[in-house]
RNA sequence: GGGGCCGUAGCUCAAUUGGUUAGAGUACCGGACUGUCGAUCCGGAGGUUGCGGGUUCAAGUCCCGUCGGCCUCGCCA
């Protein structure tokens, strides 16, 4: 080894040893005759001093580091002093007194200073990740992430579990998002298709008796990205057999109390609790809410039924409803323009036509709406809400298809803009009873609400004929702080069950057996009942490091057009490799 | 595919209503300084205002197009 410590290593014990340190300049203060450089390496920094009167030969080379230069340096251990101690340092009791120097490695002038709390522009990081993932926060996320892995594969071995990978290098599935192609040489003119779950392969595993199936897998998924999608990302994969619905859910309480233990060192309140999808719905708007604070939708369509306020009684009158959310004490904080502009573009994204609001002072509902309200009425939505001075009452009267998700988001950006909760907080909760299918108005047809493999709670299987929009699944979402981090479902085991299910969704046995077939064979082969999910490995290292963005915690993540920048893919390729390929290219127009 | 925000020195930002030679901090280069830790002080260098076009006596600023980054709706079984 270069070294005998790392940086982060060094405490007042270690006073009076010699000691050995490697690693990149963080900082550096030049006072002619003492250079001091804080060393910085993964593990921490350390203060280097280079006196002039105790190794006067390495005095100009010190002088002559700069910042990312590499370097080597020998030498003992000494207390700073009392009233020299920096207490922002884990190191910050002592430094390093130089007696050698070898410079291992000159940095050209970075382009931004990993050391600096000041972040240039994303792009700039992106393309030079390795002096991005330098950073305090980055490195924190490898380390997060590494726990991660390593606690669930602990937790899996622990509870009979076998890690099984499946190929990267499979069938394209027409079903659900568009798939990444990858064109076969010795096939001309047939495609493998990267996964985008292992959902297919690890049913299988179940029909050969592995009974108990995890993996870290690498999925693919060719659509628009997010501060939450990347098109390649990591599920924690899971599949279980002779299991039902809770069997599941406990199995995977398990594994996060395990994780937030090993990585936060907290306890986790088990069972996490379980919600009916329509009931969240009706609360919140959403079918992944963020509990962390409350502020849950009010239904005040009778009152305003009942008002003069033409817009709020059309609304009730076609077959929508009114409701709203009371946002505490926040009729201060936002101006008349701020609601109608700002807030009100959050509603309309969704569809909504307007927000209505009341700001509530002195007991009394003030808004320009207010004079179509009865003091009667005034007094029932206060009581409605709970409502108390300063609070702001923001409302949207529509079809629920709209008012929900308007609502939701409306309740995301006041929960985090009146900071209503403690960001570190990790707020988990299971949504179960999702339905089957929902009705896709485009294509005139039920589409899979999670996939066509999903099982049917048994009381509801007479329905998939007479009444499929009330059909029930035996599938559940886990929702933490209003992010998706996993998903699952028990499946069909049943060949009858899969085909109504297949002919709900308008899928022919010619089509079933052309797409999966050769699952569908499998499951004839005495297929036992199962069950899985796949946890977000990506959003979960995120939230541990309560972060709001799923690139810092990938390693070499892409952008939004789904491009490296710091390797420059996707790229073209040489006409050879596509005359191997039996591709040729034709570019749109334009 | 739609909506929004952004692009000025290596970096982070400023530049009045369209008007003088586009400024500051930091990094970089040189100098001073034996205890700093965001070191300090003195000096220097550093600009195709993303790119292309247009309007104007005059454009960083206004208009059109385009490229790139971010947020978001659709999309993501």
């Amino acid at each position: 080894m270069l070294r005998t410590r790392t940086c982060g290593e060094l405490r007042a014990a270690h006073v009076g040893r010699a000691a050995t340190l490697c690693g990149w300049v963080d900082s550096y203060r030049d006072h002619h005759g003492v250079v001091f450089v804080d060393l910085r390496d993964r593990w921490g920094k350390t203060q280097i001093a280079f006196r002039l009167d105790l190794a006067a030969d390495i005095q100009e080379l010190a002088r002559s580091l700069r910042l990312e230069d590499v370097i080597r340096v020998t030498g003992d251990v000494a207390h700073r002093g009392e009233d020299r101690v920096n207490p922002k340092l884990e190191t910050g009791a002592v430094e390093l007194h130089a007696a050698q120097l070898e410079v291992l490695n000159r940095s050209r002038t970075p382009p931004f200073q990993p050391g600096t709390s000041e972040l240039p522009n994303e792009e700039l990081r992106l393309t030079y990740r390795f002096l991005d993932l330098r950073r305090r926060e980055l490195q924190r996320a490898l380390r997060v992430r590494h726990q991660v892995c390593k606690l669930t594969r602990d937790y899996f071995d622990s509870h009979d579990f076998l890690e099984i990978e499946t190929p990267m290098l499979g069938r394209s599935t027409p079903e659900g998002a568009r798939d990444y192609l990858v064109p076969s040489r010795v096939h001309p003119g047939s495609f493998y298709a990267l996964p985008q779950s292992p959902q297919i392969y690890k049913q299988i595993l179940m029909v050969s008796g592995c009974d108990r199936y995890f993996q870290l897998a690498r999925c693919f998924r060719d659509e628009d990205l997010r501060a939450d999608r990347q098109p390649e990302f990591t599920q924690i994969d899971v599949e279980m057999a002779f299991v039902d619905r809770d069997d599941i859910l406990d199995e995977i309480d398990g594994l996060l109390a395990h994780l937030v233990q090993g990585i936060r060192g907290e306890t986790l309140q088990l069972p996490l609790p379980r919600y009916q999808h329509r009931e969240m719905l009706e609360r919140y708007g959403s079918d992944k809410p963020d509990l962390r604070f409350g502020m849950e939708l009010v239904d005040i369509s009778g009152i305003a039924a009942a008002s003069d306020f033409g817009v709020f009684k059309t609304a009730v009158a076609s077959g929508g409803r009114v409701r709203g959310i009371r946002a505490p004490g926040a009729a201060d904080r936002y101006s008349r323009r701020m609601i109608e502009e700002d807030l009100t573009r959050i509603a309309a994204d969704f569809g909504a036509k307007g927000l209505a609001f009341f700001k509530v002072v002195g007991g009394k509902l003030e808004s320009t709406i207010a004079k179509f309200f009865s003091d009667e009425q005034r007094q029932e939505i206060l009581r409605a809400f709970g409502a108390a001075d300063g609070d702001l009452l923001l409302f949207v009267a529509a079809a629920d298809a709209v008012s929900s998700p308007a609502l939701a988001a409306l309740r995301n950006h006041l929960g985090r803009e009146l900071k209503l909760y403690d960001p570190r907080e990790l707020n988990c909760l299971w949504v179960v009873d999702f339905p089957l299918v929902t009705w896709n108005k485009d294509e005139n047809r039920w589409d899979a609400e999670h996939h066509p493999f999903c099982s049917v709670m048994p009381e509801d299987v007479p329905l998939i004929q007479s009444d499929p929009g009330k059909v029930r699944a035996l599938s559940y979402d886990l929702v933490v702080n209003g992010y998706e981090a996993a998903s699952g479902s028990i499946r069909i085991h049943d060949p009858k069950v899969q085909q109504s299910v297949f002919d709900l969704l308008g899928i022919s046995e010619e089509q079933a057996e052309a797409r999966f077939g050769f699952l569908l064979e499998a499951l004839r082969y005495g297929a036992p009942p199962h069950g899985g999910i796949a946890l977000g490995l990506d959003r979960w290292v995120m939230l541990f490091c309560g972060y709001d963005n799923i690139r810092d915690v990938i390693a070499f993540p892409k952008t939004q057009k789904a491009s490296d920048l710091l390797s420059g893919a996707p790229s073209p390729v040489d006409d050879r490799q596509l005359r191997e390929l039996s591709i040729r290219v034709e570019l749109p127009q334009g």
